[in-house]
DNA sequence: CGGGGATGTTACAAGCCGGTGACAAAAAAT
DNA sequence: ATTTTTTGTCACCGGCTTGTAACATCCCCG
């Protein structure tokens, strides 16, 4: 396998057995993964918190809080709701509860699985959010309503008149949900950063969007000495 | 295993009956669809806004609400319209009023049906959205009627004359009802770029379209900044 | 509790953007 | 060849956007 100039991924890895651990880390760690291992629900999600894991590998059967939850609660958090999930299930029932959305994991894996391709799950997954920097044209959060190629947004079935910057700027933060973004990154992005323009420009802009979203202003949080961000509580 | 590289569609299923429900499901998935289900109109209307589904399976009866009004408001609310929705009727004669253009239903299944045939019409609708770009060389929007082959467009069963561009112009803008286009855009599609032209000229044409149009211009919308679309109300 | 930095708010002028009418070149029709 | 139609460009204007500055608040920190 050819050195990769890039620190590789590191991903989290959460069973109770230990044999299973092992196998799992094992072979991720031959096809070159930096790996973290967790043994109990609590556990997994303190490291999840602790490492900032690319990805994480996680047994629907634990002792305690079962995978589910943790994997629930995963999404709940900030701090992880953008991190991908891969389920090891044992029956292939559970497989629609796992791919339910109110879970959010974003593959499986039954039990028992050849390591190689437990390996090209991750692999694919991994490669999703990163190269494919997964760009949607539409956007649904709560009330809110975004569709990019239409220039669309309504709040509650309502109608939103934003102006072409104000429609770039949210679509911005929208796509990068939860993720603070620095007033510099959004003039980066929003402004194509070869404008010379006063990073206060942004608040203003901000300010203008608020007005105008009205009750769903509140997806638009500050971020105080860093900048915005897209949140959906 | 095969790993699928895309997420496969969605599907949002929706009928009162659990039994129903379930045959329908268990045939979806089977066909490699992700299913999510809702069983009365509120629900039904909740969950498309919620998870954005590719398709929508809609059973005409239902308590409460009924099927033909879900359809409805599914195709009035923004987050929604955009969805093709297939119906499920119990009596043949209600197809014509599913049909109907003021419902905006895409297809119908009546019941009883069989798994196969469904995930046919499944299948074929979601083919129509995606990789088709649907091309009809027939457009009917509101009063106005576009004949491509034919070179001929009609406002109010009134026909109006236009040049080769202007003509283009409308059909392109037409084909991609909703979404906005960009001045450069419509030049490489309209102009085929090979040509440098100004971006201007998009306007001027835009407006010997508008004068022609006369009332009709209502569906030729201005996104300041952006470029142009068409609209249908 | 008070100071200082960061953010929200307001106001405003410059300038960008799109609508419009005119015009000439190019193409088509006669 | 002449007329007519089409088409690309330009200049002008009104209005909306937008960047900025000045002022008001808020919040963190000692």
């Amino acid at each position: 396998m050819p050195t990769k100039s890039r620190v590789m991924a590191k991903i989290l890895v959460v069973d109770d057995e230990p044999d299973a651990l092992e196998l799992v880390g094992f072979n991720l760690k031959a096809a070159g993964y930096e790996v973290v291992t967790a043994d109990d629900g609590a556990d997994a999600l303190k490291k999840a918190r602790q490492h900032a894991p690319d990805l994480i590998l996680l047994d629907v059967m634990l002792p305690e809080v079962d995978g589910l939850e943790v994997c629930k609660l995963l999404r709940r958090d900030p701090a992880t709701s953008q991190i991908p999930v891969i389920m090891l299930t044992a029956k292939a029932a559970e497989i629609d509860r796992v791919l339910g959305l109110e879970l959010g994991a974003d593959d499986y894996v039954t039990k028992p699985f050849s390591p190689r391709e437990l390996v090209l799950r991750v692999k694919n997954l991994l490669r999703r959010r990163t190269d494919g920097e997964e760009k949607p044209d539409q956007f649904n959060i709560g009330d809110m309503f975004i569709d990019v190629p239409r220039h669309l947004v309504t709040v509650a079935r309502k109608r939103i008149d934003l102006t072409a910057t104000e429609f770039k700027l949210l679509t911005t933060l929208a796509s990068r949900r939860g993720r603070v973004q620095s007033r510099e990154q959004l003039l980066r992005d929003v402004w194509e950063y070869d404008n010379i323009i006063d990073t206060r420009t942004v608040d203003t802009h901000m300010r203008r969007l608020r007005e105008k979203l009205g009750t769903a202003c509140r997806y638009l949080d500050t971020v105080r000495g860093v900048g915005y961000r897209f949140v959906e509580n």
